[in-house]
DNA sequence: TCGTTGATATTCT
DNA sequence: GAATATCAACGAC
């Protein structure tokens, strides 16, 4: 009930991916924990070598999850109010991750609306500050190992098409198209402006 | 509907 | 001191 019927976990060979290949392949796929979760319809790469990245400076106190063990999480505060959640990846790179931006509610909708003051099904998750609120994830959870209970990330099921574009919110390493979304979601954070819709890569 | 702005913690210069 | 991977409230159209 509060998982997808017939979802299998994420391929384990996903982990060595580079923050940009997982950052698309993770549309469509699964996050769920404490009974609240959705699809992830919305993506963002970092990389240690991309001057927008927090861990372009190397390791901080901060920032240490980056460069820590892949499949964990890492949650930092942003603008000293909100939370964001990342997925830690790509052993052969330390410092890359994958933000989750916005995702489709899919389970324990009451919880995600006490939390997040309305039931409007578009403010729930559609952004990286209020999924997090929205599921209750905050800084103890940073770090967290998010290939076992009680997290639970599956692959995605069915075709669909991709919307790349520059990255929200920063201002370094805007040229690089490394935002990716659900193409016809209405759960995306923000429209893509020219988004070039493709189908997304099995496997 | 759109643009502007305040809130507020942590990091880095 | 300045910047920041954001959001919601508010006022002008």
């Amino acid at each position: 009930m509060l998982d997808l019927p017939d979802a299998s976990s994420l391929p384990a060979e996903w982990w060595a991916l580079d923050a940009v290949t997982l950052a698309a392949r993770l549309i469509g796929a699964g996050l769920f924990w404490r009974g609240v979760g959705g699809r992830i319809v919305e993506t963002e790469a970092y990389r240690a070598d991309d001057p927008a990245s927090h861990s372009f400076r190397g390791e901080t106190l901060r920032n240490r999850a980056m460069f820590g063990a892949v499949g964990r999480a890492y949650v930092y505060r942003s603008y000293g109010i909100h939370w964001c959640f990342n997925i830690v990846c790509d052993a052969h790179v330390p410092g890359s991750a994958v933000l989750i931006r916005a995702l489709e509610p899919l389970a324990g909708l009451d919880a995600m609306a006490e939390r997040r003051g309305t039931r409007a099904p578009k403010l729930l998750c559609s952004g990286p500050g209020r999924l997090t609120q929205a599921l209750g994830i905050d800084g103890g959870q940073d770090g967290a190992d998010l290939l076992a209970p009680p997290f639970r990330l599956t692959a995605p099921v069915g075709p669909h098409a991709l919307l790349t574009g520059p990255r929200i919110g920063i201002t370094k390493g805007v040229e690089q198209p490394w935002r990716f979304g659900l193409a016809g979601s209405p759960y995306l954070s923000r429209a893509f402006r020219e988004g070039r819709a493709g189908p997304a890569d099995p496997t």
